[in-house]
DNA sequence: AATGAATGAGCGTTCATTCAT
DNA sequence: GATGAATGAACGCTCATTCAT
């Protein structure tokens, strides 16, 4: 047929047809967009191919359901943030050190995911089997609580306390102000915010200087 | 803007009619039934009006849309969460002690609505501009700041600290524990741990005892 | 507003609106109609409330799906041949006789419902919960397996036939004629041919004349 | 017409490809079982070919289009029976003789293709106008006339016997039987059933012993 | 010959909403 | 005030089918 003449031509445009291999990543990149604009219930599968340039049945070849588009959007994103909070816990600083680091890390985080995090933050949560949110900080909690353990040993932060809770503590602290510092809440202010912050944990869970 | 929050006045008198209960009333229960287990997409206003017992076009001469159904409930609920919280700053003690109390009428909160909880923290904050959480919270951490100066002024708190900044801080800190403690979180220790909390808020903010 | 004004309309022409009260019927019509010609795969619920003049959302107020509007309407045209049938069997005349009502009824009805007949005899076979045409023939069968005793007992019939047997073989023989007499198999010939099979059923089951 | 019918041809040995029986069949054996359990609009293409074990493009390389397929499988399956029934008329026994083998034929039939019966007898026979019932009978018929009026000249059979009257009424006799016999009607009374049936045919359209 | 990603029309169905009663 | 039949737009989704590889 007209095969071998339609293979030497270098890949150009195909206007119609055969795979980029990219849909699932455009429908994704579509919906994200969108859904930083409307709620769910408001966004249509077809408003979403539409943006993403494929035709309504391509959705259903990556997505079982409109629903699990989101949960997929979601892991994506999530998976991101993971991956730059881990990064803080992977070097071997003192608490009262790592606390900013987070701060950054978070900040870092609501900057980068602005446009999304306000739907994150709401309808995905009722999406999972469960919980979502609280189970995925979870482990960074558990991971703090640990390093206030050895902390406590080295001296460096108060026995009395109980590293689950404090690390519990810590944790909404730093999330708090992550947001506060990328959300404009003190805008101008974010350094004196960020080191008010950081001087109030020391006190908080700081042992006290030795005499 | 003004138009779709205000279906609220509850009406008078209507000797004739099926329902016994008032209409809106049964109505606002049923979403709120729906709701509770069902994402606000999946719950139509055929199965609410079915849950409440009222026929369609009862729905419509209490709410003008479906959209503002949410609203209203979510006012309902959230009126009677500010009043609780609200309470806990009428009466006038030290921010060292209110923290406390701010925690129990939290966790108080927290278990009374359960059902409803996850919903207020996720679809209806997209419903209107300005009902996101942020706004809900701001005025009692402005009032918290408020006091926190007063208790600096008194020699009762820390001079260096910012008042806005501290109320974010401590209020950050009281949501999360009041969360755990209602949630079931630290369950068998919720006493401990909100001590643990309270003191540790304590050394943060508290001014160091004069020698 | 205008009301008290356009209910003073005697109830003229609605284009738009309120019920006839007859919707059902008329989807039940359209549907008859459509089904008469195509296969039910190839007839649309669109194409059924077009011809029905009615909404698409009125078809699901009488329906819960497509499929059940053709058990609804194999329901009503059954109901309706059933009567016919029955009717033959309500006055007390021997099989013998019987038989050439039964074949009348039976090729009146095949006339009256000529065009849906293929239909139900194909595809709503395999819409009920199970075989439907045999069970509901079976009445019918049975019946006349009773009046083969009482006319055995009678003398007019061969003692050597089973009941139930001979109703069913009767049964079969008259199906097979009243469906040749009415759809124009015999055509011209209807007469001879009926006269025919009912002699060959008296063969068959008719007491031998006592010499 | 002529376009649907004949994507029938056995192909040739292919020896690349994935599947080592041959994808026609597979798919053939596939629709077979699935049409058994569904109706035909249930029944999809992916459905088809995920269960023939083949990829969709493969399934338009066998069959135009899905309709298609389903005369290719009610032919085949018709043309199995075609030749069981025909098989009875080719050896040269009275009608009276005859009937006794189309029934045990009639029986065998119906209890070997149990499965997909209820298919051929609804939709399949609506999908080409030429196959219906009917028609398919049609052939049998006739030669069955040809041989009662064979055997009237041979004075086995009454004289007075239209043949293609007889033909049909015996026809439809058969059929009756045969399906009671294989479905279990009278269950555990095959032969006494079948032997009345006999009888009651004989009686029927014997010619009168000659006194 | 065989594949399977892509298509896009069109399905059955449900929805929020209206309004004559 | 209350009803509920009727609406029709719009939904999520599946389908039969194509064609570059």
């Amino acid at each position: 047929m007209t095969k071998a003449l339609d293979a030497s031509e270098p890949r150009a445009k195909r206007s119609r047809g055969r795979p980029r291999g990219d849909a699932r990543e455009r429908i994704l990149r579509a919906a994200r967009r969108l859904l930083a604009a409307q709620r769910y219930d408001e966004v249509s599968v077809p408003e979403i191919v539409a943006a993403a340039g494929v035709a309504q049945g391509t959705f259903y070849l990556y997505f079982e359901t409109k629903a699990s588009l989101i949960v997929a959007l979601a892991d994506e994103i999530q998976r991101a943030i993971e991956a730059k909070i881990a990064a803080c816990f992977s070097s071997d600083v003192p608490v009262i050190e790592l606390v900013g680091r987070l701060i950054d890390a978070g900040a870092a985080v609501c900057r980068d995911h602005a446009d999304i995090l306000p739907f994150l933050r709401s309808e995905a949560l009722l999406f999972g089997e469960s919980r979502r949110s609280e189970e995925l900080r979870k482990p960074h909690v558990e991971k703090l609580a640990s390093l206030i353990q050895r902390d406590q040993r080295a001296g460096l932060l108060r026995r009395d306390l109980t590293p689950a809770y404090a690390a519990r503590l810590i944790s909404a602290t730093l999330d708090q102000v992550a947001r506060d510092v990328a959300g404009g809440s003190v805008s101008g202010n974010e350094i004196a915010y960020r080191d008010e912050a950081i001087a109030f944990l020391r006190r908080a869970i700081a042992a006290e200087a030795r005499s």
